[in-house]
DNA sequence: GCTTTTCCAGACGAATTTGGTCTGGTTCGC
DNA sequence: GCGAACCAGACCAAATTCGTCTGGAAAAGC
């Protein structure tokens, strides 16, 4: 019953990437910095991402991806649906596999219902709405360890150095 | 993202009790019969559900399982809780687990409303709603093979042949 | 007290999924 | 052409799931 770590990372990817102005071009790299997240493995959920249509990605020197579409036309079901599939809480309620008991499972109801609530959920929670008040995860990384060289044993999670809004 | 098949045939298996008088005591042998659920496989997920006050057990000849309480009282979010442990959407909404950046970090906060979600519609339904709108799974593949020997492809589902609602 | 029947506790293991890494390409800018 | 970056997929270790199996232990009946 948990969300994937590729799901994980790749919603968090997309805060980092929306972040920053519409279109800006960012490696790889410097997204797996920002969030915590190991490169390679990023690398690979952003080319669902791409697949998707979530992202586009440029080669070659100077590239790397930039969000396809503003960050509040993209949901965070969008998101994690195209990085782990369709959520299915059973085998019943996945469109491939199905189950012959189906239309008169009461266990099989109930799942739909709670499936839904999460669709719901997820549906209308944007990109927008996540990197608003999202605090970079490799910022408060650095931040922890600075504090432990100085001593100071739990950091106070002062007022964070975010990069100002986009004057949009 | 799926409910685990333990917790399902644990719900089924509670079904199946819950569709007899309060208090009567049936062999796992009976229950899987009727629910198509692997034999020694139930066994183990009753257990658990033993351990959490859920049913009682009785040895010997003559023993089996029985509720321990009445299915008003017992909600699925308890049984799958019991069987699979408590449900979290994230490391950082696992009370053992955490995660040091859950203070900070907007996918948490998303995770942790679309868990409330389930939590509460599970918590909501209790296992006299399930039984009362459930066909035993048992019934409707035998039905399904009766019908394929006798050479009609979908079997109609008319009215069950479950047992009468207990008078109470 | 012996036997039968049932659950109990946990070890065991195969299959699948998860969480990645690595490699050899391909495409782009210069 | 060269180097920087993504791409596609093979590959792998670890964890989890989905069970089975075995040797008990308790209760009932004789
Ligand atoms: S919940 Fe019911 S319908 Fe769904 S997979 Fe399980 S048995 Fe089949
Ligand atoms: S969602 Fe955020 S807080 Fe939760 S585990 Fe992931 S990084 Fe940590």
């Amino acid at each position: 019953m948990q969300i994937t770590r590729a799901a994980e990372y790749g919603v968090l990817g997309l805060t980092a990437l929306a972040r920053r102005p519409l279109g800006e071009v960012v490696m790889i790299e410097t997204l797996c910095a920002e969030e915590d997240i190991p490169n390679s493995f990023l690398g690979k959920i952003l080319q669902s991402l791409a697949k998707a249509g979530i992202v586009k990605s440029a080669r070659g020197s100077g590239g790397g991806f930039s969000l396809a579409r503003t960050p509040t036309e993209v949901t965070a079901l969008e998101i994690i649906e195209a990085i782990e599939g369709p959520i299915a809480f059973q085998r019943c309620l996945d469109e491939d596999l199905g189950c012959e008991h189906s239309g008169g499972c009461a266990l099989c109801a109930l799942l739909s219902e709670a499936q839904e609530q999460v669709r719901e959920v997820f549906g209308r929670t944007t990109l927008s709405d996540l990197t608003g008040r999202h605090i970079p995860n490799g910022l408060v990384r650095q931040a922890r360890n600075r504090s432990s060289e100085t001593a100071a044993p739990v950091m106070p999670l002062d007022p964070v150095p975010v990069q100002p809004a986009p004057a949009s």
